[in-house]
DNA sequence: ATATAATTAGTGAATGTTCACTCTGCAAAG
DNA sequence: CTTTGCAGAGTGAACATTCACTAATTATAT
């Protein structure tokens, strides 16, 4: 299941998300990957099948990472308040390094390039959903989150207001501080699931 | 500012829209469009100056065709709660028989092609915000929605629900009962941000 | 009323560009 | 002497767009 990654495949991929970010999904083509990695177009080929199978790896690299980064960051001791928090402000910085990825996850046109691609993202998708959800079902058991509505809906309402602000930051071009408007929604977030 | 349009040109962006939704932005080329039309490419010329102007246009037609229906259907002696629930029942039933719409707005896709449709795609989200943020703030307002954050960040998390619900229901190829789910989804947002 | 001019809506062929990808060959390293 | 890493040139397909031309309708002048 785990997937090796040559050196020079990482630089590629690597490459591949400086585009991601500059020139978005569309710009991200073969001739302007050789061109980044300064060398030939066929050169590529020695080091990938096609260019779905680079889209995938950077996909699964990212998946990979967020996994490793999601299990570290959380300790076992803290409260699902602090648990919470401590998941997105992770997201945050992440993203905040390597905007290309926001580029990536949040591209319907992806989506729509092939089945493998789609599975890669939904598999990113859930990643997220697996560590969030016991958070949200410990804060809700010990009623420190509402219980007025279920676990499933509160981790829909918090994904959907996680992505949009995703959303905003990329379309004004990754300007403003995420971290700093994404600590403000974290706080509203938690404002409006705590109970009183 | 109101933009006219032929009978042809109607039937061109409706002919867009049922390929939107059975072959995705991807599949929108002039050829397609051009076939589903039964006439040959160049005679699309003769409608529209270029594909971008054929998105544009059908992203016009959604913006007038939103606030048409937001400013209808809500009326003034409604309860906040009740508007709340009326838009977006309206805004449910609307996607539910135009899925096509669907793929047009939630694609990134598009967002890269070109300024001017990037604007257009702002404009409809605006549309959006300008119909929710009176309802949030008179419920706010009259002690019913809660206080404890602004109504920007509630339009925020609310907008960001209903985005997400949107995205689910396209990636599972519009099969389940978006009214239904929506509903649902209503009513979780509505308990979480109403004052108890 | 009719000849003529202009407009509209279409065709089919062709344009130039971009795309992912392939083939052949060559230099260096093991 | 074979594998690895690359270059260069090239392929066919897809893309949006433009071209010259035509048939049918509509407006105008006689």
């Amino acid at each position: 299941m785990t997937i090796t990654i040559s050196d020079r495949q990482f630089e590629i991929i690597e490459a591949a998300g400086k585009i991601l970010t500059t020139f978005g999904i569309s710009g991200l083509t073969i001739k302007n990957l050789a061109k980044e990695m300064k060398f030939s177009e066929s050169a590529l080929y020695r080091h990938f099948t096609s260019k779905e199978e680079i889209i995938i790896v950077l996909l699964e690299y990212l998946a990979k990472n967020m996994e490793e980064r999601y299990t570290t960051a959380i300790s076992i001791e803290q409260s699902p308040e602090d648990k919470f928090i401590t998941l997105f402000q992770n997201q945050f910085s992440f993203f905040n390094e390597n905007p290309h990825f926001v580029v990536a996850v949040f591209s319907d046109g992806l989506l729509e390039e092939s089945i493998r691609i789609n599975e890669v993202m939904m598999k990113i998708m859930n990643v997220k959903i697996k560590h969030l959800l016991p958070i949200i079902s410990e804060g809700q058991q010990k009623k420190i989150f509402t219980n007025s509505i279920t676990s499933d809906e509160l981790i829909h309402i918090v994904m959907g207001t996680f992505r949009l602000q995703m959303f905003k930051w990329r379309i004004a071009n990754f300007q403003f501080d995420i971290s700093r408007n994404g600590d403000n929604m974290i706080q509203a977030l938690l404002t409006l699931i705590k109970n009183k």
